[in-house]
DNA sequence: CTAGTTTAGCGAAAGCTTTCGCTACAGCAA
DNA sequence: TTGCTGTAGCGAAAGCTTTCGCTAAACTAG
């Protein structure tokens, strides 16, 4: 019962995919630095993981370069709409007004996004 | 490096947490009947499931009744303000309101909804 | 070419989560 | 009491993620 390259980023691959979306397509061993910075892992754990990655479709590389390339196969905001769904479905199931209500009274948002916000919510009553 | 009573719930767990959210405090069996009706699986898994999250601090139960009655130990809004804070962190580390915008583009919000989110916007406003 | 370094990968170990078999005890029924 | 049903729990198996040791191939310097 899986579905076909649709399988959520775990934590490991989800602080790799970070990486991958600062930087920009890069080696491993560019990733491998940063990830080490941060967990203190050895380099045969970032290769496998992005071999992991790379089965999952979680990522992408070019073997033509040497060293290869990896770049990620989502963009943030792609994967962070699919998390999102996935956290609304699970806790709220379904409703994503409940849950912008609970990221808005966090309370850290600045007055230009408050107007972003705004914006965005003329353009929506606009169309419906 | 584990934070001490902080575990994220995982995903049978927080599957677990929602029907207590919906039921409220409840005996195993009632708790099993709808897991297993989503997931088919056997009554032991869900009381083995309770008792890993009874330690992990997720549930609390009443021992005195009997059948024993388990409570989630957390709101789901407390749950949610958490697992969204763990997503922001992850995928946009730390800008919330690029999050919100994604939930909010994804579009089905109805007009009582959006109207509730202009008033905490006033609010919101209102204080800073 | 040769030695040394970098890159790639496999397979298995370690560590979680999830699953269940089997045991035991409590309460109720005959 | 004896047997039956519902409840509780342990310990281990199964399954996934994460880690790394070891091997080998590719590249670089001498």
């Amino acid at each position: 019962m899986r579905e076909l390259g649709s399988s959520q980023p775990t934590a490991v691959e989800l602080e790799i995919l970070r990486i991958l979306w600062e930087l920009g397509a890069s080696p491993v061993r560019e990733i491998h630095a940063r990830l080490a910075e941060a967990k203190g892992t050895n380099y045969s754990t970032t290769v496998k993981m992005l071999s992991v990655m790379l089965t999952k479709g979680l990522v992408k590389r070019d073997e033509q370069a040497t060293p290869h390339v990896y770049r990620a196969a989502i963009t943030r905001d792609r994967a962070a709409k699919k998390l999102l769904n996935e956290l609304i479905e699970k806790v709220y199931e379904g409703s994503a007004m409940s849950l912008v209500l609970q990221a808005l009274a966090g309370g850290k948002a600045s007055k230009a996004e408050i107007l972003e916000v705004r914006k965005l919510l003329d353009e929506m009553e606009g169309q419906s």
